[in-house]
DNA sequence: GATGAATGAGATTTCATTCAT
DNA sequence: AATGAATGAAATCTCATTCAT
């Protein structure tokens, strides 16, 4: 997971760029389908040096991988501290508005850890898996308790159910914009930030309500 | 998509030892991790003999996804008809459990959607995805549709919002049963049968209701 | 060199189905570029039958050349008879009329005789290509033997080198029908039959009169 | 066309020893005919170093047909401006001289330009053939109007005519040497130089003086 | 006699990794 | 520290040939 030492010794743009590479090859193409001959000739660097920074293969995925987890913690951490006082429909709305733009940003990350998902074969795949969803998940249950500490949402349903209803819907909404035939044909692939505001609201709406009758 | 005629000449049981074994592949390992040589060597069969009956690797990839989408298209089929009359939130219940059971007695065919949803360079993965992502909305919708007919269900939503939570989560919900990691840690993933009937009671209990005190 | 007598007994019909789509596989694709499944998949018989009716690949070459050279020496007797009495010249234009004639109505033959000329790895190649050279060349040596005698050509020049550089000239007219490039760019390349002539009494009187000023 | 820089940065030594080893196995064999196993077990490198060094068959096959082409238009040019004063009749015949030399310096030139010439499937086969073609009918063409300029030929004759037949008749000497049965049984088939001169003499009286009697 | 499924050697090509310079 | 040529295992695919039915 670490890169060793000549790495580091590299200049910070030089690194970047080879973190950057990485990570989109990566993204696009998951772990076995990058191929280190490619990334090299991309990025005009000797395919030794890619081994004497990082090793092997393996090594320089997990760095990258480790990468786009700090970013983005880094990110939730920045939602849930803006947010701390607001209401808990508020705070998930943000945290919707905050993930796609996120998303927006850094299309590649989503797709290196959908990747990661479904791909076996990867070295560490479980250790790499559960640092990021731990991370999510947690999040989610912060909330989850500090709202109904509030008595924003009702305190008769299962935690664990509510958890990971919303994991679902939240995580489904950021995987629509990522992955066609995800949006169930709604047009959430790709869409702009006005209709993604627009859908954000109805699913709010919807997890506050239910659907039965009143 | 259709093999060639060869394959079809062959004795029912080798068919099936050789989809089975195909599908187990491209189930595990995905498209491009999956290899020939392997999967024939665990056959017992000669390299050339696949290559007669689907062509090529790409051929026998549409031949095993393809079938599993219709073992798919029949289980929901069956689903629909046993529960027509039912209130809206059993027939959700049932859907729950039937897939849950599907999976059960086939847990390698969810794992190959989920490999062909997440992976690029897939031979004509847009189509694939296609056919069976419009077969699971359009039992949804119906689903939904039925149940506002019959006043199940607000009427008050959008029901593409409707259609997009109820996916979402149900496919969350077989996917935790596949995926590790993606039941948030709960203890979906190979579940037991009790388990998972009492997670369906609660998920049908929260998408009813909402998350708001009443 | 002889098929087996299971292809013999088939019906003439057949016998002459396969027969043809062998010869235009070999004369467009070469000995080595030839394969059996697609021959027998055009053909729409059984695989195994090409084997019964003669034994390997070769003998199926060996079986369609020799048919091919037969039908080449039929045709030059039938031209040497029937010029028998008249001046060499006009012996000489016949032939390559005759012979233009020919391929417009077998192009695939000479295309067969050029693969094996420059197609190493023929079995049998240089006893298949001496029993049709032997022909030609015997053929063009009594049309020069017969003009010597009757006077029609002069006796001073090395009878060797005539029959080289009319085999030579007549052979590449012959090939600058079939073979793109081989005619210069002059358009002789599949040329009208109208062309061909025209060139065909060019040739003739270069032949006889020589380059240099008289 | 252009091998990658890979190959070019390999010592001068071993980039001979894989051009002529490439060279002769595509003149015995042909395109298809040509196996790179066979080709890097006989140099005794790893199969992986010639896919490095050319990106793949096709690029080994182009490099060493422009490489082969390139010599030999380097040899016609040497004996234009070699021979530039001297007599029509004398230039032919060192032309054929120096080509039977060129031969016998490098025999498997002549036959990788059949092959092509042959050989369907090949890539960019066209192109290939123009390019060395085209070099050699301009040739022959600036022999025959310098010489009708200079009135050392007839100008009564068609050019084109003169060209196609001077053309044949050089091609199909040069092809004696190199092609069995070509010679039409007379010994031209790797002769020695003192009967390649003869009949070069005989050659040329011929086309000088023509068949007829005077 | 006809059939066509089975076979496996061998073809081209890719790619992570090593190591001498 | 950087380079990039060398390597060879493994991938997909083709094809002549055999043989049980």
């Amino acid at each position: 997971m670490q890169p060793l030492k000549t790495f580091e010794n590299l200049p910070k743009d030089k690194q970047q760029r080879i973190t950057a590479a990485a990570l989109r090859e990566f993204g696009e193409k998951g772990y076995a389908g990058t191929s280190i001959n490619t990334l090299v000739s991309r990025l005009g660097i000797a395919k030794g040096s890619i081994f004497q920074y990082f090793g092997d293969k393996q090594g320089l995925f997990m760095f990258v991988f480790q990468a786009a987890v700090e970013m983005a913690k880094d990110h939730l951490r920045t939602v849930r501290s803006q947010t701390e006082t607001a209401h808990f429909f508020t705070r998930l709305e943000a945290t919707l508005q905050a993930g796609q733009q996120f998303l927006g940003q850094h299309p590649i990350l989503y797709r290196l850890y959908l990747k990661v998902m479904f791909e076996e074969n990867i070295p560490f795949r479980n250790e790499l898996l559960s640092s990021l969803r731990t991370a999510s998940i947690e999040y989610l249950r912060d909330l989850l308790r500090t709202a109904r500490r509030r008595g924003e949402i009702r305190s008769d349903l299962d935690e664990d159910s509510l958890c990971f209803v919303l994991d679902a819907v939240m995580d489904r909404f950021l995987q629509s914009q990522t992955v066609p035939h995800l949006d169930g044909g709604l047009g959430l692939h790709g869409c702009s930030s006005d209709t993604a505001t627009q859908w954000i609201a109805n699913l709010q709406r919807l997890l506050a309500e239910g659907m039965a009758p009143r």
